[in-house]
DNA sequence: GAGCACTGC
């Protein structure tokens, strides 16, 4: 698709003038054939652009042992290659296996192509995501996040399991699809090697700038397929615009006043901020301009499920539907009727930075590829059009693909993982794009002061503790502090505190009722921190059974609460295979707060003379987040969970330590760095 | 005295 010449021609189009009319509806323009429920399955499968190509395609994957496979969207290449393979017996001795960088993705490809096979799901076609496995021993058709592949790997590097691996979703380029380039290319060859079945490699993205994914591949070949993406006319503006949500608040009732009311528009935003406020603006304006009612939705990943699902229903009719959405909209919810699109070019993205290890949350250009995405959401069913709030000269000068996140991101569980794949040299490890020596440094470096891994001879080795660390599908500190727990007789309590910070948080905030949630937290408030407030809260939760009323009226997200649970009884289990002995401190949160102060010890932060907090790594000035329990108070020392790089440097989840128990915990490290003038 | 794009094991 990033191809420009590819594109319909561009207009120019002025928010705040009637420069540009919309085109209307061509008569003789080519409409998908939509399935529906009279047309049985196998005519709906031949319906599909990709039949077409079928013979020629399984003639190539028959003969290759890697292939690039483009496909624009709604070319059917997820639900039927894997299909193909297995009815043209490629592959058939083992297991395929398709990835999938989200779980509701690959759940419902696999009940789709379960029902396209007329077989019970879990039989013939199943899937596996975290806390979920719905195969059998029948198996072949597998869907899976590429999370899940990547920690079966762990077990079997070789993946011998599989014949044919189907890396979907490529374009997206998520971490976990990026070490899987790796891994996959690394089992190809050892296959190879050890004269075992051979090991097929398909890709399939979305995007045509292939080259990269071509060349990693030992120069494989690409095919494409067309897809059924309808003409979307692009509008760029004259003039760049200062300030985007001022042009999207123009557009938006320009498209109100010339389009008819059944013709949704979806605009892109950055965060739920700045889309709460428009919302509240549009519908202010709708009241007044006579182009009829209006019905403005906020969709955002934070939204309770049930408001999310709002984007779904369509206005009554007369009535115009507006959402306003962060990049969910982009790839994770897919809204039919959308016909118009407004791009304001811009996104909310994290970026790392190696020296500091600071993740920071920036707002940001998008890139080619994204503005490309986000256009493409107009056409899903007819032809429609996108309005981008950036000129045509800025939108050349976008990058061309958004940076992929291995090079945005800590590093230091990747490396964990790479070695406990048995990667040899992790510090070259052949990724197809690299992230910088500094960053790969760091994140080695990371796991070195945690005891993971040992450096003799220049050449890095996973420790005992490193190989059992690695078993947790958790961040590597979070799993130091699990190992530890028996030594401090706590890890029931460890485990329950891992899981809640492992999960987004479980308390709810809404700014409406703030002195309410102030007075309802308040009966868990632990002076010890932030942790054991968390622990509190949970005991008490457990206690009431989970009760959905008590949810409500502690102000406690009940949705987590139960993901919670899930990762606990998960992190439970590794420990254990892992033989270890588990027990409860009781009352005696000290423990606790020592095992934490011995595993996070990295995270650790001094109060200087003058009022203000160090961290100790870095020595980086850094403030307590008003969120934290202990925002009032001046403990002497602090580790804490993460920092969160605002309007200042904020450290979030505090919990209370001596200074004698970071010493315990790493003497030579904290040796010259700790002032304790009290303890 | 603040405020969180989006996934995933």
């Amino acid at each position: 698709m990033p191809n420009d010449h590819d594109h319909p021609p561009a207009k120019k189009f002025k928010p705040g003038s009637v420069f540009f009319r919309l085109d209307k509806n061509k008569p003789g323009m080519l409409l998908p054939r939509k399935g529906n429920a009279t047309t049985p399955i196998e005519v709906q499968r031949k319906q599909l652009p990709i039949y077409q190509a079928k013979p020629q395609l399984l003639n190539q994957l028959r003969q290759l042992h890697n292939a690039i496979l483009i496909g624009e969207t709604g070319s059917g290449k997820t639900t039927q290659i894997p299909q193909y393979l297995y009815e043209a017996g490629i592959g058939r001795q083992g297991l395929i296996a398709i990835t999938q960088p989200r779980r509701v993705a690959a759940i419902s490809l696999a009940g789709r192509v379960a029902e396209e096979k007329r077989t019970q799901l879990g039989k013939l076609v199943g899937y596996t995501v975290r806390f979920e496995d719905v195969t059998s021993s029948e198996t072949k058709l597998k869907f899976m996040t590429d999370g899940m592949l990547l920690r079966e790997a762990i077990g079997d590097p070789l993946l011998l399991r599989y014949t044919v691996v189907v890396l979907d979703e490529a374009h997206e380029r998520t971490v976990h699809t990026d070490v899987l380039f790796g891994v996959v290319k690394t089992a190809q060859r050892r296959r190879r090697e050890l004269n075992k079945i051979p090991l097929k490699v398909i890709v399939m993205s979305a995007t045509m700038d292939v080259d990269l994914f071509s060349e990693y591949f030992n120069k494989s070949p690409v095919l494409y397929l067309e897809g059924r993406q309808h003409p979307i006319q692009i509008y760029y503006t004259k003039h760049p615009q200062s300030d985007y949500l001022q042009a999207a608040l123009v557009t938006i009732f320009q498209i109100h006043q010339e389009a008819p009311p059944s013709h949704d528009i979806l605009v892109f935003m950055t965060g739920q901020e700045e889309i709460e406020a428009l919302a509240r603006t549009c519908r202010d304006i709708a009241k007044h301009v006579p182009d009829g009612p209006m019905v403005v939705i906020p969709l955002y990943a934070s939204l309770p499920p049930a408001q999310q699902l709002r984007c779904f229903q369509p206005a009554p009719k007369g009535c115009r539907k507006v959402i306003l959405s962060t990049n969910i909209a982009e790839t994770s919810v897919t809204i039919s009727g959308i016909k118009f699109v407004i791009d304001t070019g811009m996104v909310k993205a994290k970026r790392f930075n190696p020296d500091s290890g600071l993740e920071v949350l920036a707002v940001q250009r998008v890139s080619k590829a994204q503005a490309w995405q986000r256009a493409g959401r107009a056409g899903r069913e007819e032809s429609g059009s996108c309005y981008r709030l950036y000129t045509e000269n800025e939108f050349d000068s976008l990058i061309p693909m958004t940076v992929p996140e291995i090079q945005r991101c800590n590093l230091a569980s990747v490396m964990l993982q790479l070695m406990a794949l048995g990667v040899p040299d992790v510090m070259n490890f052949d990724f197809m794009s690299k992230p910088s020596p500094e960053a790969v440094r760091s994140g080695v470096d990371h796991l070195e002061l945690l005891g993971a891994v040992e450096r003799k001879e220049g050449q890095v080795f996973l420790t005992t503790l490193g190989k059992k660390m690695a078993s947790f599908p958790l961040e590597p500190r979070y799993a130091k502090t699990i190992l530890l727990s028996p030594d401090y007789s706590c890890s029931d309590e460890i485990l329950s505190i891992v899981s809640l910070l492992s999960v987004d948080t479980v308390l709810y905030n809404p700014p409406a009722k703030r002195e309410e949630v102030l007075a309802a937290r308040k009966k868990f408030s632990s002076s010890e921190g932030d942790h054991i407030t968390l622990l509190n809260i949970y005991r008490a939760f457990k206690k009431v059974g989970g009760n959905k009323e008590w949810c409500r009226e502690n102000f406690v997200n009940s949705r987590n609460m139960g993901l919670v649970k899930d990762v606990q009884a998960q992190l439970r289990d590794i420990c254990l295979k892992l033989n270890m002995k588990l027990g409860s401190c009781g009352t005696e949160t000290g423990n606790v707060r020592r095992c934490i102060a011995h595993g996070m010890f990295v995270n650790a932060a001094e109060l200087q003379p003058d009022g203000s907090y160090l961290a100790l790594d870095t020595h980086q000035p850094v403030s307590i987040h008003p969120s934290s329990v202990l925002f009032q108070g001046k403990p002497a020392y602090v580790v804490f969970n993460e920092l969160l790089h605002t309007s200042r440097c904020y450290m979030r989840d505090l919990c209370l330590v001596d200074a004698d128990w970071l010493l315990e915990a790493a003497p030579e490290y904290f040796g010259r760095k700790l002032h304790p003038s009290k303890s």
